[in-house]
DNA sequence: GACCCGTGGCT
DNA sequence: TAGCCAAGGGT
């Protein structure tokens, strides 16, 4: 292992080489307008860059600005969200592009303090946003970086006894190694490492530009039994999939049209029956508690629309 | 801090 | 194949 003092810099510089020959040619990199990078780091919470690919340019064509999004019926949003996952996040992503305009003059705020107190744009976000949209040096730190850093650094970043690293040691370490004259090539360089060769599964250690100074390589151990959480459901299928199918049937409803709570039922649960209503109905609730249906009554029957 | 929030591909 | 995993955030 080489000396400590001359590590870092030996890291920054193989990663940003192999970064300038491997990185992967995304849509929202070189992109200039920060309506659109925010639209694509809402996007990437948790979900794949495959999925984004797909989805992002049918998005941007439907809602091209923020104010177009601001202006739009919450319905057509979530419409547009089809197929992304997480309803939840089209909801507040126009909620932010509304505060946008109404707050802040239609521009994104450049603070990570003030980001972080638009809706969607937590810690990671708000840090991304200021480094990809306006060109500053502060340190990223998601899924990815979690795992390439604690490896390449596993004294300074610490695990607890059931292996789950210690998430402030790893900002830590980021803002100790971010180079300042790259800082957005290399947050993006760390991010495809662990996306491509530093996988949480069967990581490709040798292609990996960084072997010779990491004390992991080709030692990471295949995962441990790991304890499945036991999700609240039906039938052993999570609540939050029932939610999605509800959604999804609500987006295949013409227009503005209602569907009766009855058939809803049939098509979100096919074997649907008496001894599932009120389990239903609290699926409903939280929907409608997040704003992402609306009901109303005529009579007795309850009916069912994505919301205005 | 634990739990909840979608979707689909992968091993 | 059943569980893991993915550019997190809100409560």
């Amino acid at each position: 292992m080489p000396a400590p003092q001359h590590r870092q810099s030996r890291i920054t510089g193989a990663l940003l080489r192999w970064y300038r020959r491997n990185g992967r040619a995304l849509p929202w990199r070189r992109e200039n307008d920060q309506y659109r990078i925010l639209v694509s780091e809402i996007m990437l919470q948790q979900t794949q860059v495959r999925r984004v690919l797909e989805l992002y340019p049918r998005f941007l064509k439907r809602f091209p600005t923020f104010r177009s999004l601001a202006n739009a019926r919450t319905s057509s949003v979530i419409r547009a969200w089809r197929g992304m996952g997480y309803n939840n996040r089209a909801l507040r992503l126009q909620q932010t592009a509304r505060t946008i305009l109404q707050q802040h003059d239609g521009k994104l705020p450049g603070t990570v303090e003030t980001l972080q107190q638009l809706p969607g744009i937590g810690r990671y976000t708000a840090h991304a946003l200021v480094c990809f949209v306006f060109g500053e040096p502060v340190p990223v730190v998601d899924t990815n970086i979690i795992r390439v850093l604690s490896r390449l650094f596993p004294r300074a970043i610490s695990r607890d006894r059931s292996g789950k690293v210690n998430v402030e040691a790893v900002w830590t370490a980021a803002r100790s190694i971010l180079p300042r004259q790259n800082a957005y090539r290399w947050n993006q360089a760390l991010m495809d490492l662990g996306a491509t060769i530093c996988t949480s599964f069967n990581p490709q250690c040798d292609r990996c530009p960084v072997t010779a100074f990491c004390p992991s390589a080709f030692r990471i151990k295949k995962r441990s039994p790991g304890t499945k959480k036991v999700e609240p459901g039906r039938e052993g299928i999570p609540n939050r999939l029932y939610r999605g199918k509800v959604v999804e049937v609500l987006r295949n409803v013409n227009g503005r049209r209602f569907l009766s709570f009855s058939h809803l039922a049939k098509q979100v649960k096919p074997n649907y029956g008496e001894r599932d209503k009120r389990w239903l109905r609290g699926i409903l609730h939280g929907l409608e508690r997040d704003g992402l249906i609306a009901t109303k009554r005529r009579g007795s029957t309850l009916l069912v629309s994505l919301p205005e």
